[in-house]
DNA sequence: GATGAATGAGTATTCATTCAT
DNA sequence: AATGAATGAATACTCATTCAT
């Protein structure tokens, strides 16, 4: 059973541990039967908690759902922050990020299957990481003059081409094949040739983001 | 209400002309509140038929949802056959295809909607229309010699950036806009540069199967 | 699948061709889920027929449980009753007559476990086999001087051990032990000795209605 | 209404105290109606609780069954383990308790019913009853030399022959005629002679735990 | 803050029965 | 006589939510 976000808010109050001990559960209940088929009694339970005390912390499924899946994506933006530092190359920013966003959400496979169920609830683009996302691509865009418009549409196109990534692998487990594919397909789609994209994937693949994952 | 299923039907005896009229009850509520809110008794109500007639039509909602979907695809799928039979060029076809897709399940706004519901469900890649597809594909690649390598998971990603399309004009009502992007998209995946993506989808936008429709 | 009482009514009518299709049909369905658990549906879909034809026959599943059971009970009341003739000793007459009984039912398999699952429901003990029973056991009385009063109460009892009889063969197949044992029960039951018991018992199994019956 | 377990369960929490009245309710309603035949929403309106808290207690109907039936057995078997202490002969022991499950069931209308029905549905032979009458049976079997093989189907045809006692008095009220003339059946069975059998019975009848009871 | 018993609306599903064809 | 589509009452079961302790 995950503990991942229970681990995080071991030093602080109850409140937040119960809390935290929620998500962790509702990240294993969501990822093993889908977020609708979920109840609200079956996480608590699972949880070793009484019903009611859910409703101490969440309004209701939705906003359970909500904070998991805002948990997760904060949780992978933070690994990503720290480590993109030092790129100022839009284009690599792009690639980069997006690679280790799929290869951090599969590792754990169950935030990937979460992720993949809120994504089909509602749109993904306005989280965090998709924020940075368009920065980058602006920044990508002014650097190599790509022919694209940076807008909501463009983010979405790009998510669902990740999330068909994710399905997949979901599938068929973790596969560099898979995620070097959609990232060259993501770069065809802003504008690249196959051998640009293929050649950018390929230096991505050197990241340490990237590469040490693919090696741990 | 939509009648379009029970229209085709209106020849036939009383079991179809129920059924088909369940199939577009279900059409209605399902793009309306999604298939998974979507009650048995809510669409037998509206068709105003017993709560039990659905029952000597349909084993359960699943079967009625892959029935619902399986109808709508056929009839975009018979209308596309109809008028590309002319075509022979493989990039073209693709092109002129997915925009007619797209064209009719958005001018069809329901039609979308439970496309779209029944995506997220269930890999729509295996239907009728992405057979098509497929060997569409094969065509365009052989004689474009494109970079591709035509598997389930290039149709899968081709699928998410059609479904990316639906969503957005579903919420912002049917624009050609759309559609010529996510075609350009597409064809941009395929490995083409955005000029020729561009010029591509110009010229299909001239094709009867999207310009009449754009019309109508 | 059962034909025994189509057989039987091959050169009548098609009203009582179709009657004893709807008894066959149901023989299975009872013997294999229960008459409570079997619906009329299935037992229509099962025979080939009509929703609605059942109601043309009988009036409701109770109706045609009791026809069952009397179809049943009538046709191994009809071979017992050619066979016993020449018998003019009681405890004979019911030491035979009650094994036979036992056989036929169990080597019809689905007549034993109608017969059990009518016996919870309603007294059998009014049917016909039971009226002859009663007469053999005055019989028997008389000539026995036995310590018994002949009345339903007895009957009750005697059915109630066939009853366990034929379940426990159900479970465990035909068993002539359990056959000879029981039997053994019954004439105790009615004042013999265990060893006048045994004696009958074994003479019994002598008769052709009892012994070609274990060879066939 | 019967609150025979209700004022068992008066000191304990609350949840037993619902568990309790629940059974209390299904005893009259299953005795009312037979066990197939009763509703669970039939059950929790009689018990003024509400459709759901049922299932706050048990898994389904059958469940519920089940604990009726051990909840009554349990209580028989509870009062005869008190009073039969003293009693070492065998056959004594096997008529006393035999007479005393039958009028305890019987002074309690509607529990015999219940019994009666659930011994319809599964063998009761395996009940705490009958393992108690298992040893009895042992013992009399030594003591007495009786002709007799204890095992399942023994047990089987005396419980079968309680049943038909029950049975007869559900219809015509208690008698002890009746539980009389079972008692005998059963030793007869046993392989006692009608004089034996008799004077067994008669001998019984003085016990407390028979004569106490045809008083109150 | 946590508990957990109780609630009751909501949903799926079955099935005897009717009746027009 | 048979058909079979339609009916709708009946029933089981789930689950979000409340609230007194």
């Amino acid at each position: 059973m995950s503990d991942y976000f229970r681990t995080l808010a071991l030093g602080q109050n109850k409140r937040a541990r119960t809390r935290n001990l929620l998500i962790d559960t509702a990240i294993d209940v969501f990822s093993d039967k889908g977020i609708e088929a979920a109840s609200v009694q079956e996480i608590t339970m699972i949880a070793g908690l009484a019903n009611g005390t859910f409703y101490n912390h969440f309004k209701d499924k939705e906003e359970l759902a909500g904070s998991v899946s805002r948990a997760i994506v904060l949780e992978i933006a933070k690994r990503l922050a720290e480590q993109m530092q030092g790129l100022d190359r839009g284009v690599t920013r792009v690639t980069v990020a997006s690679w280790a966003f799929l290869r951090i959400a599969v590792a754990n496979g169950n935030w990937a299957r979460v992720l993949a169920y809120q994504f089909q609830r509602r749109p993904v683009t306005n989280t965090i990481v998709f924020q940075y996302m368009r920065a980058d691509l602006e920044l990508a865009a002014k650097q190599s003059k790509l022919d694209i418009e940076v807008d909501d549409f463009l983010l979405e196109q790009l998510a669902s081409l990740m999330m068909a990534a994710l399905h997949r692998q979901l599938e068929q487990g973790e596969q560099s094949a898979v995620m070097h594919r959609v990232c060259e397909s993501m770069l065809r789609l802003l504008g690249l040739t196959p051998a640009q994209a293929k050649r950018e994937v390929d230096n991505a693949q050197q990241h340490p983001l990237v590469s040490r994952v693919v090696s741990d």
